[in-house]
DNA sequence: TGTACATCAGTGAACGCGCGTTCACTGATGTAC
DNA sequence: TGTACATCAGTGAACGCGCGTTCACTGATGTAC
C-alpha cells in the first residue's frame, strides 16, 4: 500500500473529487458566470459581427478585463464556445420541430425542421452568420466544433432513414452519376448522417438542404430585397416543392 | 453676356473642363494610385476579412495614413468601391462565360456562366465573402451597389429570356403558387432580370440560381468538408441538373 | 514665353479610442485533519 | 469544532499594439493671362 503525507497532493485529490462531483457551491457560481458571459457575448455579436471583445463583455459584466481569463483561456475559445453553443442550439429546435409531429408524415417533419431552422436563424441572425457566413479571418474551428455542427444534420437524416424504411424510393429510377460525384456520395452514404440512404436520394437531399441554407443566406445576407418579399412565404413554399423532390 | 472677371471663378471653370476631359497627368496617375488602393486592400482582404484598414494600405504603400484621405474619403467608401469592383468583376466574367457559347446552346450558357461563376468565388475567396458573406457589422451598402449587384443575374435572365423566345417552357404544366409567392414572382417577372419570364419558370429559376449560390457558400465556408470533396465535379454536376430542371 | 496664382498630393504630428494578454496581488471560499 | 493551508475569483496596472480621422503644412504641378 502507498502512503502519502504530502498534504499538497491530498488536497489535489480531494479537488479532484469535488471536480468530478461539481456540486460544490463554487462550482455552480462558476458555470452560472460562465453562462452570463456567453449570452453577453452573443448579444454583443449583432453589433460587432465576429470581433468578440473580452474587454467589452468584462465591462457590461462590471468586471476587470483580466478576469474574464479564469473562464476562457483566450478570445477565441469564447468564439469557439460560442460556435458550439450556436450549432446545439439549432440542433435543437431542428431536433424539436422533427418531434412535434407523427413519425409517419415524412413531409410534415422535414418541412417542421426546414422551417425551425429558418426560425432560429432570423431570430439570431449574427449567430447564424457566426455559423453559417464567412468564415472569421485568423481564426481556425477546432475540432470540438464538428460534432455539434453535424448534430441538426442528424435530425435530416433520421427522416431520410425512416422514408427508406417505408419503402419510400423504392422505384426510384437508375442514375447515372459523374465518377468523382459517386464516389462522395458513396462515401456520404456510409457516413453517419446518410448511412443506409441510395446514393441518388442523398444527392437529391444534399441539394435540397444546400437550397434551405442558401434561401436563408440570401435572406438574411440582403440578396433577396426586390425580388422576394416575402420570404418566409416563400421558403415554405419552396420547402414544400423539395419535400415531393426528395421523394418524401 | 456676362462678364466674369474673378481670376478663382475662372480657374475653377477650368479645372471642370480638364476633370471632364479627364485626360491629365494628373488624374491619370491620380486613377492609378486610386486603382493601386483598391488592389492592395483588396489582396488584405484575405487575411483581414472585411476590416479593411486605411493605415494598413498606406503602410504598404509607403504612404502616410493621411494621405488615404486624398482617395477615399472614409474605410467604408474604400470598402463600398471593393464591393462595387467585386459586383463588376463577377458580372462580367460571367459575361464572358455566356458570350463564349453558340446563342442557342442554352444550357450551355447556363453551365458557362455558372463555371465562371464558381471559377472566380474559388479564385477571390475573399471578395466572394465580402459580397455574398455575412454582412458586415455597422456597415450599411449605399444604393450605388445595388445595379453592379444585379449585373451577374441580368445574365443569367438573359439567358432564360431566348430560351423562352425559343418556345422551351411553351408546354409548362400550370402550377399553383402561394399567394404571396405569386405576388412577389409576378413582380419579379416584370423586373429587369426576368421580364418577360413565365412566372413559374422564374420560381424555378430562382431555386436554382440560390441553390448554385449555396454550393459556392458551403464550398468556401466550410460546409461540404467531409462529405463532398469534390466540389468542381459536384457543382457541374448540380449544374446539369439544374439546367434541366429550369427548362433549357 | 514668363509670371502669378490656384490646385493638389503627400507629410507629420496629434487626438482619442480600442484591443488581447500578462502578472503580481488580495481576500474570500473551501478542504483536510 | 477549530485551525492551517490550498485554491480560486477578481483586481489594477501595465505592455505593446492597432485603428480612423483631423489639421496645418510644404512643395510640386498645372493653368490663365
Amino acid at each position: 500500500m502507498l502512503c502519502i503525507h504530502d498534504a499538497a497532493l491530498r488536497t489535489w485529490h480531494a479537488r479532484l473529487v469535488a471536480e468530478t462531483r461539481s456540486t460544490g457551491l463554487r462550482a455552480r457560481v462558476r458555470a452560472e458566470l460562465t453562462e452570463e458571459i456567453k449570452a453577453i457575448a452573443r448579444r454583443q455579436l449583432a453589433t460587432t459581427g465576429a470581433d468578440v471583445s473580452l474587454r467589452a463583455v468584462a465591462r457590461e459584466l462590471g468586471m476587470v478585463s483580466s478576469a474574464m481569463y479564469r473562464y476562457f483561456a483566450s478570445r477565441d475559445e469564447l468564439l469557439t464556445a460560442l460556435i458550439i453553443d450556436g450549432y446545439h442550439a439549432l440542433g435543437s429546435v431542428a431536433e424539436r420541430g422533427d418531434a412535434a409531429v407523427g413519425r409517419t408524415d415524412l413531409t410534415g417533419r422535414f418541412m417542421a425542421v426546414g422551417r425551425a431552422v429558418r426560425a432560429w436563424a432570423v431570430a439570431h441572425p449574427a449567430e447564424y452568420a457566426l455559423l453559417y457566413g464567412s468564415p472569421v479571418p485568423g481564426y481556425q474551428a477546432p475540432r470540438d466544433t464538428v460534432e455539434p455542427a453535424a448534430r441538426v444534420a442528424l435530425v435530416f437524416g433520421d427522416i431520410l432513414r425512416d422514408a427508406q424504411n417505408q419503402g419510400r424510393f423504392a422505384d426510384d429510377p437508375p442514375v447515372r452519376l459523374p465518377e468523382h460525384v459517386r464516389t462522395d456520395l458513396h462515401r456520404a452514404a456510409s457516413g453517419p448522417v446518410f448511412h443506409g440512404i441510395p446514393e441518388p436520394v442523398v444527392d437529391r437531399a444534399i441539394a435540397a438542404w444546400v437550397q434551405l441554407f442558401g434561401v436563408i443566406n440570401f435572406e438574411l445576407f440582403g440578396h433577396l430585397v426586390g425580388t422576394i418579399d416575402h420570404a418566409e412565404d416563400y421558403y415554405e413554399h419552396r420547402l414544400q416543392i423539395l419535400a415531393g423532390e426528395i421523394g418524401l
